[in-house]
DNA sequence: ACGAGGTGTGTACGGCGTACGCAACGAGTA
DNA sequence: TACTCGTTGCGTACGCCGTACACACCTCGT
């Protein structure tokens, strides 16, 4: 019989999406709605992206999460620019608290290590460069506050901004970096940063037998804090802090 | 004869498994006539980004643009990462040259200001993130420059890194949230900042009449220097170098 | 009762990275 | 000269990806 051709093979997986008309027909009800929310989305996107990786992020994956059919999340989303979009406005979220702090320069500081927190929560924050603007409302309120704290110095407002765009930029970046170790040791599996240093010890021995890099070797061999990245942080963020507090008094 | 196999060379790394492209391109290339070499890949697939973005870096049309099949480019590297980080050491390269200045201060600088140019140059820096390691041959070659030109000041090795690191941080940073806005403006196909403005206009007077974001608010309608970004860059710069500069003479 | 429009779904298309297998070649050996 | 045999060069194929599109179905206004 002519409808049964193809869906004869495709019925032994016992895939629903090969189902004949007949199977199809017999099924007694309907699926329950999904109704999806836009939170539910970012829930699940990063979910899977901490676990896994922003790569893992497809529209098939988190559909099947979401238990919908993979074409039911464009009802919600134009396309995956807004999911991730979505996400990062979610995790942005959990800065939502205001600042406690006596001054500016606390306030500043507390900011600078929750929000290096956060991205170390989320690592894939800083694949999302490509796609996505500064525009978030939860982003926004987060440089709102910190405008806020600054109010009152008698800085116009291009400075302030500068203060805190420095600040962010600084933090951004030097997570970033950390990010980038913390990558390469799950990709070759190393528990300890002492762990890459042993897989990648022919490469580091053969650059540095080229004898080019006398200063780079002399830091390799004295270094002492070279995996403390929490007294390196906070001695780049003091020093910028120290910067910035210079330029205010002036 | 067994003398003969290409691995025993390898192995006497004692870790081939770990061997960098970098290691691997410096043993004879096995045919007596290579075909491509390591330079001509870099450079197409460095063409190919600056013009269409990373994305468009792809075997297939980075193959097709060196006239080979796709497949024979992994005679060369081992899969995409390696040609990634390929183009990273080929950009890193135009840095090559020593940074010439009076004191640290005027060197770190110099090299910020440079390599901010160079990532505006080639934005698709900001999105290797996830795939290089910091160990490419002009990148060491830079740290290198920049540690010794603290030589003689009586830092610590892990300070003089540090101070490296967090300048790299800053700009980095910094320019990469450029690159966001330049790549927003490009995907909009705005031409000036006040294009993007104009179009993301309803989506900015959505978020300020929420009237959550008093402090923002005022500087949006305030600061006047918001697209000045060479102004922020340098402002933040030299604030950061204040702060080290009180750090290393304490 | 029925038509229209919103919503969930499956299929299909053109891309991607790369594993794999096969043809062609060139040098060492008999 | 004939015969291996390792190596290179390349085409095919697999399983992913994002998403355009058409269709089936539900709900609701008339």
């Amino acid at each position: 019989m002519a409808g049964k051709k193809a869906d004869d093979t495709a019925d032994d997986t016992g895939d629903g999406a090969h189902e004949s008309i007949w199977q199809r027909m017999e099924r007694p009800a309907r699926p329950p709605r999904a109704a999806l929310t836009h939170a539910q989305i970012a829930a699940a996107a990063v979910e899977i992206a901490d676990a896994e990786g922003l790569d893992a992020v497809s529209m098939r994956r988190l559909a099947e999460r979401l238990g919908v059919a993979t074409m039911g999340l464009y009802r919600y989303v134009r396309g995956k620019d807004d999911v991730i979009e979505l996400m990062v406005d979610a995790v942005y979220a959990e800065e939502a608290r205001a600042v406690e702090g006596r001054d500016w320069r606390e306030v500043l500081r507390v900011s600078a290590l929750r929000l290096r927190a956060l991205i170390l929560r989320h690592p894939w924050l800083v694949e999302t460069t490509a796609q996505t603007g500064p525009l978030t409302p939860n982003f926004v309120a987060r440089t709102d506050r910190l405008l806020a704290s600054l109010d009152g110095l008698g800085l116009d407002p291009d400075t302030a901004m500068t203060v805190i765009g420095t600040v962010g930029a600084f933090v951004t970046g030097a997570t970033t970096a950390r990010i980038r170790m913390v990558r390469l040791m799950r990709k070759e599996g190393a528990e300890k940063m002492d762990d890459l240093r042993t897989l990648y010890s022919s490469r580091m021995r053969w650059l540095l037998e080229s004898g080019r890099y006398p200063a780079f070797e002399r830091y390799i061999r004295g270094g002492v804090r070279k995996d403390d990245d929490d007294w390196q942080f906070e001695l780049g963020l003091d020093s910028v802090l120290d910067g910035i507090a210079a330029r205010l008094k002036v």
